[in-house]
DNA sequence: CAAAATGATACAATTATAGTATCATAATGA
DNA sequence: TCATTATGATACTATAATTGTATCATTTTG
């Protein structure tokens, strides 16, 4: 049972890596030597937050990636990066077979898990790529 | 991303209705009937279950299920019941290929969904099966 | 035009989940 | 005793998601 694959793991990861540091582009040999995670799925992982509009990508010599000009670091929340790699999320998916359960209107179940849901949601939205940054004593 | 495995789905499914109905033993097959689940599945279960002693099972004619005598549906938890069928509760896992991660002790990411679960594991504890069987007007 | 970067995309490996199938064993009653 | 009816044990299979790898195309810069 995970809330979090590796893929938003990483994605995160490489987020803070990026907000964290001055120059204004780093490319993904940069972010793979600091975050020492597999160099193609971490391209993989930067392409897609590229397309998502959350990175800018720059080609050839000093090219590399930055956060898009439009978002800054406290508005990229963990349910952003969740939903890109890992679709919406629901703790709770009552499927019986390739349908619903036919029982989901009124199975207690499914409504104490949808409460409990609802709350971890709020708080997954409350981590932002900011929040995860250490702050350093200047 | 899900909380709850179609095992500990229908295993607390199977509980409740064993728990609810007043004959003393129910079988499989009836089960079956009932929870409209795959026959053979419902089984692998109902023998686990037995086997960790949530049930007695007894066997021949007119044998099959009953809850253990020692344990009472206010006694079982959720988290008992997925502890059986997924393993340890953790939402957070921090593998890094076949290892812990490196940073596993100043991850601040983990740190806070260490929180979150926290939390979870709280609420996931106070879903007994006899807080899931409707409550009948006499 | 070469070098250095990302873009696009197809493929492969691993693991977890969700089952199925089969035969052995025990209890019951005619 | 023996057929019936139930569970016990266990091995096998299917599917899907996750976690990657590999390759070639394209763009930018000097």
């Amino acid at each position: 049972m995970k809330l979090i694959t590796r893929n938003t793991d990483y994605a995160v990861r490489a987020l803070c890596c990026i907000a964290e540091q001055k120059q204004e582009v780093i490319s993904a040999d940069q972010l793979v030597k600091s975050l020492e995670m597999p160099r193609p799925f971490l391209r993989k992982i930067l392409q897609t937050l590229n397309k998502e509009g959350l990175l800018n990508s720059s080609k050839g010599k000093d090219g590399g990636f930055a956060l898009a000009v439009a978002v800054s670091p406290g508005e990229i929340t963990l349910t952003d990066v969740m939903k890109i790699f890992q679709g919406s999320i629901r703790l709770n998916e009552c499927k019986f077979k390739k349908s619903d359960c036919p029982e989901i209107e009124n199975c207690s179940l499914k409504k104490k898990i949808d409460e409990i849901e609802k709350e971890v949601f709020i708080k997954l939205k409350a981590i932002t790529i900011s929040s995860l940054i250490k702050k350093e004593v200047k």
